[in-house]
RNA sequence: GGACGCGUAGCUCAGCGGGAGAGCAUUCGCUUCACACGCGAAGGGUCGCAGGUUCAAUCCCUGCCGCGUCCA
C-alpha cells in the first residue's frame, strides 16, 4: 500500500541515479533520431527559474521522443564565459588581497581561472539533475574541452583562407573597466539625466554672419555672430573634435559650409561641413563632430575625410601625449569634462547649459559607460555569411516556433554589420594569429604551420608573437551543433546526430547565438543546424515584473523544487508556456500543480485498494462494460491530443489534457462510476473494471511521464512494473477505440448525476438524506440505461430508488433529462417559493435560446448562406429548448395548482 | 520613430467565424469507506473603444485608446 502522500525529497535524487546509472539518457544504438544541443549555460552560472523553463521543455520533448522509440539524444555543457568568468576569478583574487591578474601574468591568470572552474563550474549542471533533465553526460562538453578547441582554430583559420575573417580598424564598444572590445549586443542603453553644453566655436580668417533671433517684443530679427554653436552630451570629446556638420538645406549656415573654426583650448582650425546627419531641429542645429569617438560622427568622418583624432587610452583616461593640452594629459574622463565645462565658462565659449535625458551605453557586465572607441580588431565578414543563413529559413529548412520571431532573425541579419571577435581577455580561445617583427600576419592553426608560412613567406626562420587576445565566446558557441559531436572529426555522432531536431531556447539570443549558429552551421557543415528552432517564454514575476537580483523578485527554482517537488514545477513550467506570451509565475500556481500530481498519486492508491492488477495481455478493445468502452475511448482522445501537441511544441495544451483526463475525466468521472461496481457482485464485471483501471492508470502514467517523470517513474514501479517507464513506449493512436455510443450513455449518466447534484445542493437536501427518483416520458433507450446503471445512479445521485413511471410523487422536483423529465421526490426539503424561482428561471433561460435561435432560422439569408450542419444544429437545439421550456411549465403549473 | 505582442470572470490565462471557458480566489454544503494538497454545488464577463466585412464577429479588416518588449 502506498503511503498517503509522494515526498519528492526522498524519491527524486534516488530515481535520478537510477535513471542515470542504468544509461536510459544514452541514444539507443539504432532508429530514427532526435536531438537537441543545450543552449550551454555560463560555466559561471547557477540555475535561475529561465533555465528552469528552458531545460524543462528540453526534457519534455527528449522524454517524450525517447519514449516514442527514437534514438533521443540531448547533449548538456556549459560555455566559457569569456568576461563573466575572468571578472569572477579577478574578484576573488582581489577580496582574497591576493595579486592582480596583470601583476599574475597571462599563464598564472589562466591556471587560477582553470582550477575555480573545476572547483565551482559544475555547479548548474548539478541543479540540472535536480530538475530531472534527461541528458546524456557521457557526451558532456565545454567549448575550451580539446576537441571544442580544435574546432575553433579550424574555423578561425579556414574563415580566413576565405577572406571572410580579416583585421580592420573601426570603432568598437569599449569597456574601459575590462579594457576590452564587446559586442554591441553586450551594450545596454540607460536613459541617464544628462546636459547639452552648448559651446561657442569661433569662426577663423574674420568670418561674421547674420543669425536669425528675436528681438525683445518678439519680432524676427537677426544678429551679426563671429562664432558657431554647437550642442554636447560630452564636452570632453572636444579635445578630438576635426570639424563642425551644418545641414545642406539650413538656410542659417549656409555660407559657413567650407569655411573654418577655431578649436578653443587646442586653437585648431577645423571645417564646417555639411551633412545630413546634422539635424536643424535639434538645438543649434550645429555639430561637433568627433570621429574617433562616436558611431555616428566617424561616418560623418568618412563622407568628409575628416582626421580620426584618438583622445583617450585603454582606460578612458586622456592620453599623456599629443594631442592633449599638457594641463589636460591623464586625466580621468568625467574630470576631464568637468574640467573642460570650468574652462569654457571661465572663457566665455560656455553660451548655455540645457537639462536633457539621453541613452548612454554601459556594459551589462561591468555596468560603466562605454567608449567607442578606434582599435584594431578581427571581424568576421557577417553579411557574407548571412545570406545562407537567412535562406535557410526562408526556404524552411529551418523553420521558427512560434513563426513570428522569423521577422527577428530577419531583421537583424539583413541588416548585421560585420561581427568583431576579438576580445583582449586571457580567459578563452587565442586568436591562432602569428605577427612577425614588420607586422605581417600568419594565420595557423598551430604555431609550428605559423612558422611555416613565414620561413615559405621570408625564405629564413624570424621571430613570431602571437595574438594576444582571445575570440568572442559567441564565437565558440556559434559552433556548439556541430563541435560538440566530434566536428571537424567525422565521427558517428556527427554523422547521426547532425543536424540536430529542436533548438528551445529564450528570444533574447537569437542574434546572440541562433543566428551565428545558423550561419557557422551552413558555412561548414552545409546543413542547417536544426530543423525548428523553439523560443519560448520570458518567466517574469507575478506582477509582470522582469527578475532580477536587483529587484529582488527572484524566484529561486532549486527552493521551489524544495517545497513542491520537481515535477510540480515542471507540470507548471509546461502548463504555462503558450506561445508567444510571457509567463507571470505565481506560488499558488505550483501548488495547484503539486495538488495535482497528488491527486494521481491517491487515485494509484485507490486502485491498489480495490485490486486493480495488471492483468498481463489484457487487450482493453475487448472490454465489453459501457463504462470500460467509454473511458477506452477517452484515453485514446487524450493520446491523440498529447501526441499532437508535443509535436507541435504546444506545451500547454499537452499540459492541460493531462490536466483534464487525469483529475477531471479519470478521477472525477471514472473512478467514481467505478466504485459501484468495485464494490458490487458481478464478479465478471469487477474483473474487466480492475483490468481495464490498471491499464488507464497505465496510460496516465505513460502520458504524463514526459511532464512529470518523477511521481510518474515512482509509481511505475510501485504497481509493479519490471521495466522503467522512462524507456516505455508511447501509447499508438487509434480511432477506432472512440465509441460513439459509450460515449452518449455515459455523458448521459453525467448529465443526469451532475442534475440530481445540482438540485440537492441548490435545496439544501442534506447529504445523509436518500430520496426516490422517478422518470416520465422516459424512451426505451432511457429506461435500458437506467436498468444497466442503477447502481451507479443510486449511488452518485444518493438515491433511495430509480424507477419509471408517468406519475410522479407529489411534491416532488423535476427536472429535464433528455427526452424524458426526471422527478426527485423531495418534498420535505422543498421551499414552495425557492422552487418556483428555480422553474422560472430555467423557463427564462429557455426562453432565451428559443428567442435566439428562432431570430436566426427565422432568417432567410441565414437558412440559404450557413452550412447544413449549422443549420441543423439550431434546429435541434430550438427543439430541445421548446420540449425543456414545455416541461418546466408543466412542473411549474403543477406547483401552483397544488397551492 | 520602426517592429512585435498583449488588452476575455476579482487575479492568471485558454479559446479565435456559428451555443462565453479553465485554474486560483470568493460563497454555500460536506469527517461520502483514494485524496481537506480533498468532494459536491453556486455566484461572477456590453470578450479595451469606434467603425467595416459577413446570413452570423470575442474571433477577420481599419482606426483609436491603454500596456509591454525589442530595435533605432
Amino acid at each position: 500500500m502506498l503511503e498517503k502522500n509522494f515526498d519528492p525529497a526522498a524519491v527524486e535524487p534516488r530515481l535520478y541515479k537510477k535513471w542515470e546509472d542504468s544509461g536510459a539518457f544514452a541514444p539507443s544504438d539504432a532508429g530514427e533520431t532526435f536531438s537537441i544541443v543545450i543552449p550551454p549555460p555560463n560555466v559561471t552560472g547557477s540555475l535561475h527559474i529561465g533555465h528552469a523553463l528552458n531545460n524543462t521543455l528540453q526534457d519534455v520533448l527528449t522524454r517524450f521522443e525517447r519514449m516514442r522509440g527514437k534514438a533521443a539524444l540531448w547533449l548538456p555543457g556549459t560555455d566559457h564565459a569569456g568576461i563573466a568568468t575572468q571578472m569572477v576569478v579577478e574578484r576573488q583574487l582581489a577580496a582574497a588581497g591576493n595579486e592582480g591578474r596583470r601583476e599574475l601574468g597571462r599563464d598564472k591568470f589562466v591556471a587560477k581561472v582553470w582550477e575555480w572552474k573545476k572547483e565551482s563550474g559544475g555547479t548548474i549542471v548539478q541543479q540540472l539533475r535536480r530538475l530531472g533533465a534527461s541528458c546524456d553526460w557521457s557526451r558532456e562538453r565545454f567549448t575550451l574541452d580539446d576537441g571544442l578547441s580544435a574546432a575553433v582554430r579550424k574555423v578561425f583559420v579556414q574563415l580566413h583562407k576565405d577572406g571572410l575573417m580579416y583585421r580592420d580598424k573601426r570603432l568598437v564598444n569599449w569597456d574601459p573597466q575590462f579594457q576590452t572590445a564587446i559586442s554591441d549586443l553586450e551594450v545596454e542603453q540607460k536613459e541617464v539625466d544628462g546636459h547639452y553644453w552648448h559651446f561657442a566655436y569661433p569662426l577663423a580668417d574674420g568670418v561674421t554672419y547674420p543669425f536669425p533671433i528675436k528681438d525683445e517684443e518678439g519680432n524676427d530679427t537677426t544678429e551679426t555672430r563671429d562664432y558657431i554653436v554647437v550642442a554636447t552630451t560630452r564636452p570632453e570629446t572636444m579635445l578630438g573634435d576635426s570639424g563642425v556638420a551644418v545641414h545642406p538645406d539650413d538656410e542659417r549656415y549656409k555660407d559657413l559650409v567650407g569655411k573654418f573654426v577655431i578649436l578653443p583650448i587646442t586653437g585648431r582650425r577645423i571645417p564646417i561641413v555639411a551633412d545630413e546627419y546634422a539635424d536643424p531641429a535639434k538645438g543649434s542645429g550645429a555639430v561637433k563632430i568627433t570621429p574617433a569617438h562616436d558611431f555616428n560622427d566617424f561616418m560623418v568622418g568618412k563622407r568628409h575625410d575628416l582626421e580620426q583624432i584618438n583622445i583617450l587610452d585603454t582606460q578612458a583616461n586622456l592620453l599623456k601625449f599629443d594631442p592633449i593640452p599638457a594641463e589636460y594629459q591623464g586625466m580621468e574622463r568625467f574630470a576631464a569634462r568637468k574640467a573642460i565645462i570650468a574652462r569654457a565658462e571661465e572663457e566665455g565659449w560656455l553660451k548655455q547649459i540645457e537639462k536633457t535625458k539621453h541613452m548612454v551605453p554601459h556594459g551589462d557586465r561591468s555596468g560603466v559607460v562605454i567608449e567607442p572607441f578606434l582599435t584594431d580588431q578581427w571581424y568576421v565578414n557577417a553579411g557574407e555569411l548571412a545570406k545562407e543563413a537567412i535562406a535557410a529559413v526562408e526556404d524552411g529548412r529551418t523553420v521558427f516556433e512560434p513563426k513570428n520571431w522569423e521577422k527577428t532573425y530577419f531583421e537583424w541579419m539583413r541588416n548585421i554589420e560585420p561581427w568583431c571577435v576579438s576580445r583582449q581577455l586571457w580567459w578563452g580561445h587565442r586568436i591562432p594569429a602569428w605577427y612577425a617583427e614588420d607586422g605581417y600576419i600568419f594565420v595557423a592553426e598551430t604555431e609550428a604551420d605559423a612558422h611555416k608560412q613565414a620561413e615559405a613567406h621570408y625564405g629564413n626562420k624570424v621571430a613570431l608573437k602571437q595574438d594576444e587576445d582571445v575570440l568572442d565566446t559567441w564565437f565558440s558557441s556559434a559552433l556548439w551543433p556541430f563541435s560538440t559531436m566530434g566536428w571537424p572529426e567525422n565521427t558517428e555522432d556527427l554523422a547521426r546526430f547532425y543536424p540536430t531536431h529542436t533548438l528551445i531556447t529564450g528570444f533574447d539570443i537569437i542574434f546572440f547565438w541562433v543566428a551565428r549558429m545558423m550561419m557557422m552551421g551552413l558555412h561548414f557543415t552545409g546543413k542547417a543546424p536544426f530543423k525548428r528552432v523553439f523560443i519560448n517564454a520570458l518567466v517574469r514575476d507575478d506582477k509582470g515584473q522582469k527578475m532580477s537580483k536587483s529587484k529582488g523578485n527572484v524566484m529561486d527554482p532549486l527552493v521551489l523544487i524544495d517545497e513542491f517537488g520537481a515535477d510540480a514545477l515542471r507540470f507548471t513550467m509546461t502548463a504555462m508556456s503558450g506561445q508567444g506570451r510571457d509567463i507571470k509565475l505565481a506560488k499558488p500556481r505550483i501548488e495547484g500543480y503539486r495538488n495535482f500530481s497528488t491527486k494521481l498519486w491517491n487515485a494509484t492508491r485507490f486502485t491498489q485498494m480495490n485490486e486493480c492488477a495488471r492483468v498481463d495481455g489484457f487487450d482493453p478493445a475487448t472490454a465489453k462494460l459501457t463504462l470500460s468502452r467509454w473511458i477506452r475511448g477517452e484515453v485514446q482522445k487524450t493520446v491523440a491530443a498529447i501526441t499532437e501537441a508535443l509535436e507541435a511544441c504546444a506545451f500547454d495544451d499537452a499540459a492541460n489534457a493531462l490536466y483534464k483526463f487525469i483529475w477531471n475525466v479519470f478521477c472525477d468521472w471514472y473512478l467514481e462510476l467505478a466504485k459501484p461496481i468495485l464494490n458490487g457482485d458481478d464478479q465478471a464485471a469487477k474483473a474487466e473494471i480492475r483490468a481495464m483501471t490498471a491499464w488507464v492508470l497505465d496510460q496516465a502514467m505513460i502520458l504524463l511521464h514526459p511532464v512529470m517523470p518523477f511521481i510518474t517513474e515512482e509509481l511505475w514501479d510501485k504497481t509493479g512494473h519490471k521495466d522503467m517507464l522512462i524507456t516505455h513506449s508511447w501509447p499508438k493512436s487509434d480511432a477506432g477505440a472512440i465509441d460513439a455510443e459509450a460515449d452518449e450513455e455515459i455523458n448521459w449518466l453525467i448529465d443526469l448525476i451532475s442534475e440530481i447534484r445540482s438540485i440537492r445542493s441548490e435545496m439544501n437536501v442534506p447529504g445523509s438524506a436518500r430520496a426516490p427518483l422517478t422518470l416520465s416520458g422516459a424512451s426505451d433507450v432511457t429506461r435500458k440505461r437506467l436498468d444497466t446503471h442503477e447502481d451507479l445512479i443510486l449511488f452518485l445521485g444518493r438515491l433511495s430508488g430509480v424507477d419509471v413511471s408517468e406519475t410522479a410523487a407529489a411534491g416532488s422536483v423535476p427536472f429535464v433529462a433528455g427526452e424524458a423529465t426526471a422527478h426527485l421526490a423531495i418534498a420535505e426539503f422543498i421551499d414552495i417559493k425557492a422552487e418556483e424561482a428555480r422553474l422560472t428561471k430555467g423557463i427564462a433561460d429557455f426562453d432565451k435560446t428559443i428567442d435566439g435561435v428562432r431570430r436566426k432560422l427565422d432568417n432567410p439569408e441565414f437558412v440559404r448562406k450557413a452550412p447544413d450542419e449549422v443549420i441543423a444544429e439550431n434546429r435541434e437545439r430550438l427543439e430541445d429548448a421548446q420540449n425543456g421550456k414545455v416541461k418546466l411549465s408543466a412542473a411549474l403549473e403543477r406547483l401552483r395548482a397544488a397551492q
